[in-house]
DNA sequence: CGACGATTTGAATAGGATCAATGGGAGTGG
DNA sequence: CCACTCCCATTGATCCTATTCAAATCGTCG
């Protein structure tokens, strides 16, 4: 593992005020790894052997049951995934998969509970991280609830607009096929959502976006601090 | 603030093994209320004040959003509830009312990010508390995304009938209006929810509900370890 | 008893899914 | 470099699920 890419994990909030011996003690037994695009990285039903992290790349966590699937969230790199399961010691809960070729980093889930108890400033990190995991899916889980799919949609568009620096276009990150798994509908009526939105000025080629009437956009998706912010 | 309450408070795991010292200091400015049904706790978007612990009685967690409300969670006693919200100092993201009379103990948010600095293992329940609490949204999300309102129904039933030991018939903890709302439908939908079960030995009668062929249910439901359990 | 809210039922509508078919790109192998 | 293939995306038709609106019934509580 080279240095930068140790630098890089190193500076991610949730290790950024660890000791440096634990910090050390902590990526003993890890390794770095690249993945090509749509390789499984683990199944829900897995134990957790280990805490990634995502140095570059992107990484989809899914859901599955009874034969249907889910798309739970897209990690972007640099960021680290299933806190909660190396904590909890038990099975992931979710499946991952790349979606793109994928650096990430593999530690130990025994280390982060070792280093849990040993560091005091490791743990209150992992405190608030967590805390912000939770209402991210608490987040998603509202989206899911309160609003329609061609709502769900308009809203993705506005956060992205927003994301990739309010210019005229903007570029979809994924695949249209997972963007309508995240956002909970079938491709198909992805497409569909994606004409409904044409009277509100949002045109598509391929996969970038453009958004000519904002207010207009902004009206009929109504975006709320709750759960788009962040 | 009695010692029987204190004592309940006490031993539940997220404070079990704190010094009683930080105990004591947490509880500083805390004060325990009993609301009637009905009541407001707090908004979705006031600023975290208090940690919430429900001592008695029943409240619900729900999110509001351009005019259409939806039930998160139920929090029965004993349990405390919005964590998260109490240690990322920001909003509760969350509203609360009570369903049925309670007594709630409140603790000042920042006693407990005080402890959290102060007493590791605090900090180190803290953690294992979130992600069990992560963990209960993640599946809270599956459920909605994976299932239609009958199966989210169906393996309501069937946890329900586990908790309550199995006998032939279980009681309903809540109004079907606020379980509607819950399973993500509209208390119409649940009503002929319910009649659509009726072939699969599902007896209504107010709130008591009878499972006459549990495996013809369970064929149905298609229960998963990973949504249902715990 | 009377009022109000919860629940149920019916009818109509809307939101989404499924099935089928077609067009389009990207990658592969010749 | 081109033809071929495969998968993604779109569109149409239809079906199913769930919401909405309306009305009737049931219970509870003052």
């Amino acid at each position: 593992m080279r240095n930068a890419e140790k630098e890089t994990v190193r500076s991610l909030e949730l290790f950024s005020d660890m000791s440096d011996k634990h910090f050390e003690e902590l990526l003993v037994g890890s390794f770095l790894q690249r993945f090509p695009a749509s390789v499984i990285l683990f199944s829900e039903t897995d134990l957790t052997d280990f805490l990634h992290v995502l140095i570059d790349g992107q990484v989809e966590l899914f859901a599955s049951t009874n034969n249907r699937e889910g798309t739970m969230t897209l990690i972007r790199p640099v960021a680290t995934f299933v806190l909660a399961s190396a904590i909890t010691d038990g099975v992931y809960q979710l499946s991952a998969r790349t979606l793109q070729s994928s650096q990430i980093l593999m530690i130990p889930a025994q280390n982060i509970r070792a280093a849990m108890s040993e560091d005091r400033k490791f743990a209150e990190r992992s405190v608030r991280e967590l805390a912000h995991c939770y209402h991210g899916v608490v987040r998603a889980y509202k989206n899911m609830k309160l609003r329609t799919a061609v709502e769900r949609l308009a809203n993705y568009l506005l956060v992205q607009h927003r994301r990739q620096g309010e210019s005229h276009a903007l570029v979809l990150p994924v695949e249209k096929r997972v963007l309508a798994s995240m956002l909970g509908m079938t491709p198909e009526n992805l497409s569909r959502s994606f004409v409904t939105l044409k009277p509100y000025g949002v045109k598509v080629d391929g996969s970038e976006v453009s958004i000519t009437k904002l207010k207009d956009l902004e009206t009929l998706a109504k975006p709320s601090a709750l759960i788009d912010n962040k």
